[in-house]
DNA sequence: GTGGTCTAGACCACT
DNA sequence: GTGGTCTAGACCACC
């Protein structure tokens, strides 16, 4: 949990790199609209000692942003989100990802199938 | 596209490493139900050369299954899949997934939402 | 555009630290003689806001150029060109930097390219 | 000098950073077709010892390469140059340089003053 | 052997 | 304080 109520994890065991779990968390909270325009995220150094890794990770994560187009770093002034032109909204990206990981996984799900799928997910969904 | 009818890729430009893609879309495959009990791997030859990969990428990907007792492989029977205690049909698996991903995106997604996602993922996925 | 007519830019993309992308252009259009002997610099105050550049970061440029001989500060007077002995062309400081850039780039370009280059150039750029 | 007869050089002086003069040094050799398709680079290791740099600086101007398709790089394959559609020539590239040269630095060259400026850069070069 | 990532700590540029 | 770069050396993934 950072400072700003948001709170990124990274998992040393995954294959997936660290600067890549942190880009992709960040990269959401911003297509989401968490993260909306001109938010500050968290200084590298402040990130990197919250997290246990080396600046040079944040740095990279940030780096990845920047190229996106997501996020702009100024030395000095720290790094802020450039909102994207036309937020995205949490259903459309939770939507996207879906539908992208059922294309990877050929899983072929029928209209019926996901439908399942979502009732599935949102009843073990933990939630208040 | 491999021997089988199943088709399996690896995106060299990821940041996920390639026995890590594939091991990913094996368990998939297996936890669905499209690869079930019995069922043969392709050979590591057969794989490692479709994809362009080198031998040991792919017997790593093999190892790793077998250690999460997805696959069993014995000497001149190549690898097969040994059946989940439970098979995991589509929609568990999707729901787990989507589920999943809300959690580590810290989507908080509302039910409402959340429907609104697979809708619109139902909605704009090329099928037949 | 600053006040003299002169306009200075600062890419804040740019792996070149901004300091120097100032004392560059502004030795280059001393060199050229757009700035000439006793001309005044904007002051450091005006320029940096100008540029949205903290007061610090135009000193530094203007304190290599001081360095280099090209100007003098003096407190009261603001900082002024001192000519260099000979004036150089504006042709002089082109080829001196084609000269330069083909050199550093090893493009060993033969004279027949370099004219062939010029008159790409030439008919390039868009002039009144 | 690298092995295959392209040199490369870094100035630590520079207040352009090091990876960024490989990288603009690397640019110019594909851009030039002095290394054309399938061409491979020298290895991480090899230029980064050669030139008395870190590995991750060599890293660092590789993955610029490759992030503007100049360039992919496979693990245990090495680094190659993708062809650019149509290879720029010598002229070209620096034709290209010297007039945004003098667009940068508002040099305002008239025809004459820029072929004056080619014939002198010519005069000074040292060539065989 | 190849490239890719990470660390720890340094120094620089900038506000 | 901010971000940006570099080093030295480690370990991993891949061919």
């Amino acid at each position: 949990m950072t400072a700003d109520g948001i709170s990124i994890g990274v998992n040393h065991a995954s294959p997936v790199p660290p600067y890549e779990q942190l880009r992709a968390q960040l990269a959401d909270l911003i297509a989401v609209g968490r993260l909306g325009q001109g938010a500050r995220l968290p200084s590298v150094r402040q990130l990197a000692s919250d997290l246990g890794l080396a600046n040079n990770t944040v740095v990279r994560a940030y780096r990845e942003l920047e190229a996106a187009g997501l996020v702009e770093s100024r030395r000095g002034s720290g790094t802020q989100v450039i909102a994207p032109s036309a937020t995205t909204g949490i259903e459309v990206k939770l939507a996207e990802h879906t539908s992208a990981y059922a294309a990877a996984r050929q899983l072929n799900a029928t209209n019926d199938e996901a439908l399942a799928a979502i009732r599935y997910a949102l009843a073990h969904l933990d939630r208040p």
